[in-house]
RNA sequence: GCCCCCAUCGUCUAGUGGCCUAGGACACCGCCCUUUCACGGCGGCGGCACCGGUUCGAAUCCGGUUGGGGGUACCA
């Protein structure tokens, strides 16, 4: 059995949008699971539209996401070049030999005159092109040229029904007709989208295309220059097609490129895990078992078939992509938590450094120690500087948020005065021969809770609650005896102290 | 206008004629756990668009209706 060969082929127009890199996840899985070969190919054949930075933030996401390639961009294989602009010599010998052939025709009508056309014989204007260049003598082309026209070259499109098996849709029928003759090169003689895509994906080899189902419509024309490429040779034969349902936003529309939840980055710089967002994409569209719904990149590829994939279009739902997200961000180890979130400490201020390994040693320790504490009270990512916060504030200048103070009760200060002097009793770590003395988590909360809670008889909400806000400056935080033990007795026992004299507390 | 696709809880889905008085997840609401917030556990709310057929039997098959979406470019 030849081997699979798939590609994504995107447009480099504008960020990077959640459609497009669900298409290209369901198009690695699949070449993925069936030990196929992934292409990625870049259309930049409208210069007007494409650019540079959007070239090399489609190279970013699909790095970040961890969509490795087989063949394509930057990596190269057989088929190079794999960026359209730079194989437009490819693309004219085929219009060639195309021409030759008489399966496509030089068309010089414009979209105005075909229109007035269908008016005058009493049609909807509507209607597309009328096939009025079809049979143009040589003397008409060249009185044609002689007026300055320059033609487009259209595909004959066949006066019978066109037929194929989807993927995941099943048997699709075009009715004879319902497609006009259509154009592949523009009047310069550059070629369109509709000549480049199948031209390469015959060139390359490709047997699966799996694309969006805003180009369901667009396949018959496709199988119909494919079947002209077959006969001159360039192509071995026809792929087999599968459109993928749309991603959509709110109301009932495709997630437009102008709602900031279509760009991917825009969830990057939230704080998305790669391995959180691929795993919420997969699930538009496709499940991987019944009860199931958080997994792993190699687990889907295990499980993926593009047969499995459903119909229905997807609604983008951001509340269920932060609970996928959120299912990973607790499967992470302490220390990969720990170098994640570096990026988003910086980005805050927190840190001067923007990479774990340039953090100081100390802190490269709490973060580590820390993580476990919040990975399981964080969605993503970008919430760690508020939960990490206050390790990396100077004592006197840990930010107290007012709502926070505003919660104590008039005994605050008092409490925190027997707190004080509970805890200064305490060494500075759990020594060989006085363990209950030490200054760890759990000698801090025994001390604490002997003093507050059974010596002066204080629940433990009430006890506990002032000297979370000292500590931490929120009401909010991981938790409190483990943060105490983090941070240490002497920062602990300063950040006490100063809310003691706060004159706003009580 | 014409062509094509789609239709299960609010959302994502499981379901390919009997296992379905329709299962899971997110969200929401209770309760439990608990030093806050979470995690976790338990429970609740909530759906097969409609009408006909086929069948002993239909969420599942067929036809239609309605409702969505897409295409109909010298964009991709």
């Amino acid at each position: 059995m030849a081997t699979t060969r798939v590609r994504f082929c995107p447009s480099p127009t504008g960020a990077p949008h959640v459609g497009m890199v669900r298409t290209a996840l369901f198009n690695w899985a699949y070449a993925r699971h069936t030990g196929g070969v992934f292409v990625f190919r870049v259309e930049d054949t409208d210069a007007a539209r494409d650019s540079e930075e959007s070239y090399l933030q489609l190279l970013d996401a699909m790095r970040w996401l961890g969509l490795d390639w087989d063949e394509g961009v930057e990596v190269g294989g057989p088929h190079a070049p794999y960026r359209q602009s730079q194989r437009m010599d490819l693309y004219d010998d085929a219009v060639l030999r195309l021409l030759r052939a008489g399966h496509v025709y030089e068309s010089f009508s414009t979209p105005e005159e075909v229109e007035a056309r269908h008016v005058a014989a009493g049609r909807p204007p509507k209607l597309g092109y009328d096939g009025f260049d079809r049979d143009l003598t040589a003397a008409q082309r060249a009185a044609y040229r002689a007026e300055g026209r320059r033609p487009v070259l259209r595909v004959r499109m066949p006066d019978e029904d066109v037929a194929f098996d989807d993927l995941v849709r099943g048997p699709v029928v075009f009715k004879a007709g319902s497609a006009p003759d259509f154009a592949i090169t523009r009047g310069d003689g550059s070629p369109l989208y509709t000549l480049t895509n199948p031209l390469d994906d015959a060139l390359m080899g490709i047997t699966h295309v799996l694309r969006g189902e805003d180009l369901l419509s667009s396949t018959p024309r496709q199988i119909v220059l494919y079947r002209a490429l077959i006969d001159l040779g360039i192509a071995a034969g026809t792929p087999r097609f599968g459109h993928l349902p749309y991603v959509m936003g709110e109301g009932n529309k495709k997630l437009s490129k102008r709602d900031p939840q279509s760009n991917l980055f825009h969830h990057r710089d939230r704080g998305f895990l790669p391995e959180g967002l691929v795993n919420y994409l997969a699930l538009l569209g496709w499940a991987i078992a019944p009860d199931r719904d958080v997994f792993t990149a190699q687990e889907l590829v295990e499980a993926f078939d593009v047969r499995d994939v459903n119909v229905n279009p997807a609604r983008f739902d951001l509340k269920k992509a932060e609970a996928i997200n959120a299912a990973h961000m607790r499967r992470l180890a302490p220390e990969d938590m720990a170098r994640r979130v570096v990026p988003y400490l910086h980005a805050s201020g927190l840190v001067a450094e923007t990479d774990f390994d340039a953090l100081p040693v100390r802190w490269q320790q709490v973060l580590v120690a820390a993580a476990p504490l919040v990975s399981q009270r964080m969605t993503l990512l970008g919430e760690a500087p508020g939960m990490l916060g206050f390790f990396f504030a100077p004592d006197d200048a840990v930010p107290i948020e007012p709502a926070a103070l505003a919660q104590l009760g008039p005994d605050a200060r008092s409490v925190l005065e027997a707190s004080l002097a509970a805890l200064t009793v305490l060494g500075d770590a759990a020594g060989p021969g006085g363990a209950e003395a030490g200054w760890t988590a759990s000698g801090i909360h025994d001390v604490l809770n002997a003093a507050l809670v059974e010596g002066l008889g204080l629940k433990p909400r009430n006890a506990f609650t002032p000297l979370r806000v000292a500590v931490t400056g929120r009401r909010v935080s991981p938790p409190l005896f483990e943060s105490m033990a983090l941070l240490g007795r002497d920062a602990s026992i300063r950040r006490v102290e100063r809310l003691v004299v706060l004159p706003e507390l009580g």
